[in-house]
DNA sequence: TGTCTTTACTTGTATATACAAGTGAGCTAC
DNA sequence: GTAGCTCACTTGTATATACAAGTAAAGACA
């Protein structure tokens, strides 16, 4: 049996993620809420103060509450597979592997991974899905040395960055983003217009020994933002 | 005057920050710091979730609430102006301020700054040149209360993160990146076609007291990169 | 026509109360 | 001695109530 302001916080997802409501709209009040539920405002009042602070819903005294700009949003300064920021909306992850090979290094390519040219490197390329629209073209260049089993894992289940993170613990990422029109290829994997910006996102990971991987992460503009949360000061 | 439920996390927040307690530490419970600061139960523990939901404390049914392991991210990714950045380049820089005016906030621009609505908030557009070709049109809002003077500044000289640093120190930051097509109006400023995606960055800033300023700053992609690099060795 | 007031809503704060459920320490019965 | 129980404490859920404060629109008034 499930909390009832679980039950009215699921239910509003609910309708936030089948598109019922989108953002800029109202919600029903703390009021409406309770008689439609059939519990006291204090109850309604919990399950939209949880999704304010989860950023879901935002609210106005004398105004109302209203569906916040929801677009997903990651943190730039968390280096985490994009599975898990998907779950952790409640949202259905799927992925598609383009490509799982094995590769002799381009001179570029070289340079990235800080590896001899022609050497053998692993290259995957994933399409990962949230709620059956693509968010994520993940490029993604591994240098065999650290992770000798990369091309053995089912990534349907284990997410690249898990793996990695496991065999080469990370110490330090670099990250450089660029707003980009996506070519032909590009544009038909995110199923975008090609019109339609992305954010590219080029990220290295460094273990304690070396370069583990450069990964290239194209977002469709539309649907996808990165965040960030800086402190400099106290606590 | 503020909230009790404020003050007490204001005191909770003191101890950790001045180290009176530490991660693991258990905090009083619900009942005891009710009775402490002389509220019913509810008010207390409404103090300790919303610490909760910010990542502060953890608590455990039937254990306790304790401070949680609160790891510093490495505070990377600097605020500053993009003067500086282009003069550290080497480059010239010039800047062209198209608006700088006190305006009354509209609902959005009021849940930005976290001010009233109709309040009196200063409004500047600056846009940066680099050698002659714009690399990024600035839209802030700046809360009059911790930077009353704000519009007397000379933008050509001082930049506006210059002067807010100086009279309210910043203590946090928040970013979102997106990847955007530019309408009519901001292609001309920049001096881009339509056609060319621009990098939107939404930053707010935080003094100890409050929101100073919310800026909307938006870059050609074809001229602009933005860099992070972090370091997680020290946890 | 324009300005002020009222009114009807909203969210915000605070309290007192009740019971459920998880944890650990200490006691009891075997 | 120890297995199991009880008890005291913790957080978790839920309710009913009261008043404060912000907003917008309808209405009264000049």
């Amino acid at each position: 049996m499930q909390a009832r302001f679980q039950q009215i916080k699921s239910a509003l997802l609910d309708k936030i993620s089948e598109g019922e409501m989108t953002p800029g709209d109202r919600v029903l009040s703390e009021n409406q809420l309770a008689e439609q539920f059939q519990v006291s405002r204090m109850t309604a009042r919990r399950a939209l103060s949880e999704l304010v602070s989860e950023g879901i819903l935002a609210r106005s005294q004398g105004l109302g509450t209203f569906v916040a700009d929801h677009r997903p949003m990651s943190s730039m300064l968390e280096i985490r597979g994009i599975q898990d920021e998907i779950k952790q909306r409640g949202h259905k992850y799927s992925c598609s592997v383009v490509t799982k090979q094995s590769i002799l290094a381009s001179e570029q390519q070289s340079a990235w991974l800080d590896v001899a040219l022609h050497s053998e490197i692993f290259h995957t390329q994933i399409v990962h899905i949230e709620n059956g629209r693509p968010v994520q073209l993940e490029d993604r260049l591994v240098n065999p040395l650290w992770a000798p089993d990369y091309l053995q894992q089912n990534f349907a289940q284990t997410s690249a960055n898990h793996y990695l993170s496991q065999v080469a613990p990370l110490t330090q990422a670099d990250h450089i983003v660029e707003a980009i029109l996506p070519d032909a290829l590009l544009a038909s994997r995110l199923d975008i217009a090609l019109t339609q910006p992305c954010l590219k996102v080029s990220r290295r990971t460094y273990s304690a020994k070396g370069i583990v991987s450069y990964a290239l992460l194209y977002h469709p503009g539309n649907r996808y933002r990165l965040g960030s949360h800086l402190e400099f000061d106290s606590i």
